[in-house]
DNA sequence: CGTGGGCGGATTTTT
DNA sequence: TCCGCCCACG
């Protein structure tokens, strides 16, 4: 068998690490170091040259996207289809497992899948019904407290309440929650994971099984794992198993969302034997951007060591904009991708990197006026919107009538005349009988006002009638009956006239998503797979992904890309590093990680922007210069200063004019260069004959000059 | 049952 | 400043 291909594409570090022996691996993979590169040619080299079976390969990584690429290169690599492999998102593979096995696992089979939102409105209606204060159970926190129990495999019956009557609050309602998807047949993000962990933890000839047949386990960003997501791959590997898996400490960004980083460190106890190999050959930036990198995230303590270094060029130093406010940013910034796009770069090899959405504002409102095509990250994707949601819960029904989320959803949506009080009412006739809604709304009963009790009846004639009808047709002419009958395209159609139109529109799109949906697994009947589907990849954010658009996004949406020109914005202390994650060092660190990752999407260029005075809520205050920008080694960064107004110096000893300065040379000053055009005078250094001054001129770039010779004209 | 005004809150995000 | 949510009113 021929492994060159594998192989040859490979540098001295990848290739061991692909080619190392079946025992525990962990891979150290720098930004840019070809961790995907490694992942994929290590599946193809165990295939080729290992002749380990397809089926035998579990590979895990965090978004769909990823997981999509992954098998995309895979098949590449192999030239057939990856179809028997399991690749897929820790949430994926565990849904994969619990339809297989949903007997085993104790649940319905034909459960649904709750999102975010909807397990946060199926708590707000949980806390009514409990008759809690909202306010003072929120929610928000109480979904807080049973998913991060969860992540930590604790169901309510471990959790001591240690006499404090909140906690023992919030156990009973974590354990109420857990009855209440138990009833509805729903089940949410964390339990899929939790439950899928459970199912073998409980069931050893099940895992037995699996182990026999999963042998290759590979995880991707296992810096991102959270507890159980690693127990749950440790649990199949088991303790002499030869788990394959690919981290970079240094870009850690989610611990607030549950992840674990020190699960590196711990892999490493774990399989004492594990062989460790570091990807610190970089193939995206210049040699500045990395060493400015490496300075600044040397900051952080206890990291497992890594130093990103490339045979590429040195390329141009980082350039720093101090703005006066943050306008004055946002028209640098277009003014810089101006330039770019004159010398004939594309608007779709620019990034702007912000550390919280609201910064887009601003860059949006430039953009618009200078007439500059964007596309900002983020925001509601399509699986999330409103009205889709509305379409998918008469689907839900359809599939399954104890859905009692959906059931609330949509019961009077459009209004049939279901209003709170019969609502209520059917809550508690669930309660007391601890059933479904679907159920209470069937039982006999003069608890409900006629009209109301004749709405409810019509409602569930509907579901029946769409479901009977529509059971044996394609999907897509499913999902169109149920938009149809329903009546939600005439309620959305009849709303204020612009929004209405585009959730029509979306509603007709979810027709098309629904014709153009080829199931994973046969296994699973057409709707209940498109469901899952739906639910777990909510889709693109916006459809016209492809027009070349300067691209906008926060920090951590931008992990993993890379853009030949990046603007890394609002570089302020409160901003960035946030507020929020200055106080202790954990959370300092993650920023600084966070500041890392930004700078290193960067391949040819790199400016980094902060604004003296911003806007914020409101109101206008002003920030100090990140203390990330002093972090960076100052030889190479070159602050640009169109401003006349100059500020205060950013770090003592740099920027700073020597003085007697030359006449009418000054730092910030205007002049002309009978060759080089007008431009502003940036630094200014040694005085008298010796005296050089650093100038950037508005068509020429940056120079250095000598005073003595460059003829400078002052300009006002 | 829909809407408008008042109020509070305002990192980061994938599944 | 702005957005989303809740409640009260028509």
């Amino acid at each position: 068998m021929d492994v060159s291909p594998i192989l040859d594409p490979l540098n001295d570090a990848q290739r061991a690490a692909v080619t190392a022996p079946l025992a525990p691996v962990l891979v150290l993979a720098g930004a840019g170091s070809g961790k995907t590169r490694v992942l994929t040619h290590r599946i193809a080299w165990l295939i080729q040259a290992e002749r380990a079976s397809p089926h035998s390969i579990l590979a895990v990584t965090f978004t769909n996207k990823a997981a999509g690429e992954m098998r995309a290169r895979i098949e590449r690599l192999l030239g057939v289809p990856a179809a028997s492999l399991w690749i897929g998102t820790f949430h994926g593979l565990a849904h994969r497992l619990l339809r297989l096995h949903w007997r085993e696992a104790r649940l319905a089979q034909s459960f649904q899948i709750m999102d975010s939102e909807d397990q946060q409105r199926f708590i707000k209606k949980l806390v009514r019904t409990s008759e809690l204060d909202e306010t003072r159970w929120v929610p928000r926190e109480v979904q807080w407290f049973i998913n991060t129990n969860k992540d930590a495999a604790r169901r309510p019956q471990q959790l001591k309440d240690g006499n404090d009557p909140a906690r023992r609050q919030l156990i009973a309602l974590y354990r109420s929650y857990e009855e209440a998807c138990a009833r509805a047949g729903l089940v949410d993000f964390a339990e899929l994971l939790l439950r899928a962990f459970e199912l073998w933890r409980d069931n050893p000839e099940l895992l037995a099984h699996y182990r026999r047949r999963l042998r290759h386990v590979l995880a991707d960003e296992f810096q991102d794992t959270n507890a159980i997501q690693y127990a749950w791959l440790k649990l199949l590997a088991g303790a002499d198993g030869a788990p394959f898996v690919v981290g970079d400490d240094d870009q850690a960004i989610y611990a607030f969302r549950g992840a674990c980083a020190e699960n590196l460190q711990q892999f490493r106890r774990d399989y004492g034997q594990a062989l460790l190999f570091r990807l610190e050959q970089n193939y995206r930036s210049t040699a500045t951007i990395l060493e400015a990198a490496n300075g600044l995230i040397a900051h952080n303590a206890g990291r497992l060591g890594k130093r990103l270094w490339t045979q590429g060029a040195r390329g141009a130093p980082l350039r720093l904009y101090a703005a006066y406010n943050e306008r004055d940013e946002a028209e640098f910034v277009t003014h810089r991708i101006r330039e770019h796009l004159a010398h004939g770069g594309l608007r779709r090899e620019v990034a702007i990197l912000y550390r919280s959405n609201a910064q887009s504002r601003v860059f949006e409102e430039t953009f618009l006026s200078a007439r500059v095509p964007y596309r900002v990250y983020g925001g509601l994707r399509f699986f999330e919107r409103a009205e889709i949601k509305d379409a998918l819960a008469y689907l839900r029904l359809i599939a399954n009538r104890r859905d009692d989320a959906a059931f609330e959803r949509v019961v009077n949506l459009p209004p049939r005349g279901v209003g709170a009080k019969s609502l209520e009412a059917l809550r508690e006739r669930a309660r007391s009988a601890g059933g479904t809604l679907w159920e209470a709304a069937a039982a006999p009963g003069d608890d409900l006002a006629p009209k109301a009790a004749a709405a409810i009846g019509g409602f569930m004639a509907l579901i029946e009638r769409v479901a009977q009808a529509t059971g044996a047709l394609p999907l897509h002419e499913q999902v169109d009956a149920v938009l149809k009958s329903s009546g939600l395209i005439e309620h959305f159609r009849r709303e204020k006239v612009e929004r209405g139109e585009a959730r029509v529109e979306n509603l007709e799109e979810l027709v098309s998503a629904a014709r153009g949906f080829a199931p994973e697994d046969a296994e699973l009947p057409p709707l209940e797979a498109f469901l899952a589907h739906a639910a777990l990849e909510a889709g693109e954010g916006q459809a016209d992904a492809w027009e070349d658009c300067v691209q906008m996004m926060t920090l951590h949406s931008a992990k993993g890309l890379e853009f030949p020109l990046v603007f890394l914005c609002g570089l302020e202390e409160g901003l960035f590093p946030h507020q929020r994650s200055s106080g202790d060092l954990e959370s300092l660190e993650e920023e600084r990680r966070l500041c890392y990752v930004g700078m290193t999407r960067a391949m040819r260029d790199l400016y980094l922007t902060y604004a003296e005075q911003r806007r914020l809520h409101g109101v206008d205050s002003y920030g100090q210069a990140s203390r990330f920008l002093k972090e960076i080694p100052p030889e190479l960064v070159e602050e640009v200063r169109p401003r006349v107004q100059v500020s205060r110096p950013l770090a003592a000893g740099r920027f700073r004019a020597e003085e007697p300065a030359p006449p009418g040379v000054r730092l910030g000053a205007r002049v002309r260069h009978g060759k080089f055009g007008e431009g502003v005078i940036l630094n200014v250094e040694g005085n008298g004959a010796q005296a050089r001054v650093q100038v950037s001129f508005e068509r020429q770039g940056t120079k250095w000059l000598m005073v003595q010779y460059a003829n400078l004209e002052p300009l006002t």
